[in-house]
DNA sequence: TGGGTCTTGGGACAAATGTCCTTTTAAACT
DNA sequence: AGTTTAAAAGGACATTTGTCCCAAGACCCA
């Protein structure tokens, strides 16, 4: 699923109007771009204005998991900042990207000081929670067929938007597997 | 894994032995209880002080998919809480459990008023996040064999403490397959 | 004591998924 | 226009995992 935030925009894009000492600057990003890296230190907390990009680990077998899609309002590097620990995932543009771009010690300051925007993370990442548990748990019980199932209903125009790897990928199987599917479902021909 | 938060029991301890208005109180549960249920409303946030529990997904298939095993310190009802949907998961006492229990009020009180409880509580958040994804992402691209032997290295007391289903439902394949990899690892014999 | 029933372990087979490889198509570049 | 590279589709076979079933032991209890 591709994953968005509007309360979360609306918010940011208000701090931004209001902000004249430039803590939250707009940034852009082409096709390809990595804007954090797994295993690296992260700096900047970002949120998507427009654009989506693709949130994945790359496993010790060299696959690539795909965590999730995020689009407009998503946050990142949110988790790493607060907790200082090194980033566990890559986040790469699928297409090209603006976001507004957040220093971990701004990022910081408004959870301290702007109850609002504490509120905010406490609620995106109870929700991140809830969707990487409940994703898992449908992975682990259900077949390809039905995830795939799952993936087009809730994403109509998933395979214009994203390449047979990328979905191949967040399903967790070989582009072979995930080929087979779509024949069995009938969904290359629509 | 089972999951322990020595940081937040600490405090949560403190917090109770300062708390003339009984806020925050301590419950017991016996084997089996359910202290959240899948799909319903939730009250209290809890805080285990002692005891093993599980928490895990009903899925539409009837299997029982076990997200983490929750020791001491673990807090669970926090996410319902904060974002007041139901509850996406049981959580279940494989062991007597002693454990503290915050109203919602309280907890979203103490979320506003107190800092370092905030502080914690973003921060227990993050690791959740961290370690469903990473857990997934290893799930999805290892087989039965590897994800048991990592699970067996990190809880060598494994078998002792833990069912067969139950750890058949936390790797989320059947117990047959279990067995079967058991059975070529040699834990069977140790 | 002799049934019930529950747990455990595993055989035999079926279904799901992965691996390897080839062909075709499409896009990109010079 | 021709060459190169990447993406897409799928055949053939191997491996992994699930399903179904049966047998052995443990425990209860009327």
């Amino acid at each position: 699923m591709i994953r968005i935030n509007e309360k979360f925009l609306d918010y940011i894009t208000k701090l931004e109007a209001m902000d004249s000492s430039k803590e939250i600057i707009k940034v852009e990003a082409a096709i390809g771009e990595a804007l954090i890296t797994q295993k690296t230190n992260v700096l900047f907390v970002y949120i998507i204005k427009k654009g989506l990009t693709k949130c994945y680990l790359t496993e010790d077998t060299g696959n690539d998991f795909i965590q999730e899609f995020f689009g407009e309002g998503e946050v990142f590097g949110e988790l790493e900042v607060i907790t200082g620990e090194f980033s566990f995932c890559t986040i790469e543009t699928l297409t090209p990207v603006e976001c507004y771009r957040i220093s971990k010690e701004t990022f910081l300051k408004l959870i301290k000081n702007d109850s609002i925007f504490n509120s905010l993370v406490l609620n995106l990442m109870a929700t991140k929670i809830r969707y990487t548990a409940l994703r898992h748990s449908y992975n682990q019980s259900h077949v390809i067929e039905d995830r795939l199932k799952g993936l087009y209903s809730s994403v109509p125009d998933l395979f214009t938007r994203i390449t047979k790897n990328d979905i191949a990928n967040y399903l967790g199987v070989t582009i072979r597997s995930l080929n087979r599917a779509i024949k069995t479902l009938d969904l290359d021909r629509s």
